[in-house]
DNA sequence: CGATAAATGAAATAGTATAACATGACAAGC
DNA sequence: GCTTGTCATGTTATACTATTTCATTTATCG
């Protein structure tokens, strides 16, 4: 799949997530989320990083890093591959943004500020991404990790399957 | 990381899980276990995808295509990659090897021949990789899945942190 | 201001994975 | 026996993902 060929199905309502929602509210809200943050923690928002993350919540679905390299380009904000890796490394440190390891690609956070462990359900059919929280699921893993001794720092939860749209037309 | 400089350090006791166990035992009873599924199911277990199962249960640890790749070459069992990832493939829709999302990296299950959602931990410090159940986790991520019309046909769950091994070198 | 740390620019390269097409092996059915 | 279909393999090329490295600039703070 060539960066520019990812699946473009992932639009309009399923872009959106299961549900409809206030797109330019979701969005001016993570971006005020990410400016508070980073002042209070003294963290550089530069135009760069402010601008993936713009393209991700714009987009509000998952991108490759090439995909968002070449809306840099376009704009001249960068053109090299490290441009991208670095803003993305950043709002991923930070909690801004989530890869999906499944995918080898980045997502915009759905639930702003909060600290948490996501979650994904991944479309196969149209790539849409939806986020949602782990707290059971870290819970009950800690018990196994506990007795294996070990430390768990992060979890990856990613599941793949079918959204509500593309289980529908599967049926059609 | 290359793929001949990929950590080593995951050998001995780390390679072997978090406790020790007969791998001779385990390595046998696995590739059994996957003749007879084969058997049983009309697929065929040729030379290189058994070879393949065979090197990933010697190691047990987690291998990149390419390092599988470079031993079926000096085998002379295959030379290009899609050699490597067919057998991979194969090996992974049957169920006896998984995938670590995490790491671009192939591992053989550890519970051969049983249905089953896996979960792993990884080590950062020493790449180590130990299988465990998913069971709890599925459910309550079904609930939330269920909630949003969402079909869950594939989980991915994995722990990133430390193993007990490099928990106590980090303190030394 | 000057020192230090953080971020960016730029080139090259490493690592992971698949597309596409040809060939071979083998079993089912005429 | 021959054809046909299916599955597996061989081979080439290419696409996609990510990092290393070093030079340079910009921010931050004493």
């Amino acid at each position: 799949m060539t960066s520019t060929n990812r699946k473009k199905s992932a639009n309009a309502d399923a872009a959106k997530g299961f549900a409809r929602h206030d797109h330019d509210d979701c969005m001016s809200a993570a971006m005020s989320a990410a400016e508070v943050y980073c002042a209070e923690h003294s963290l550089q928002f530069t135009p760069v990083r402010r601008r993936v993350l713009e393209i991700l919540l714009q987009e509000h679905s998952a991108l490759g890093a090439y995909d968002i390299l070449e809306k840099l380009r376009e704009e001249g904000l960068g053109s090299q591959p490290p441009v991208a890796y670095r803003a993305l490394d950043f709002l991923v440190s930070n909690g801004f943004v989530h890869k999906i390891e499944r995918m080898n690609a980045f997502v915009a956070c759905a639930h702003p500020g909060r600290d948490h462990a996501p979650a994904f359900m991944i479309c196969r059919s149209c790539d849409m991404v939806a986020e949602t929280q782990t707290a059971p699921t870290k819970e009950s893993f800690n018990a196994a990790a506990q007795a294996a001794g070990f430390l768990i720092e992060r979890t990856v939860v990613e599941a793949e399957g079918l959204c509500p749209k593309c289980q529908k037309e599967d049926t059609a």
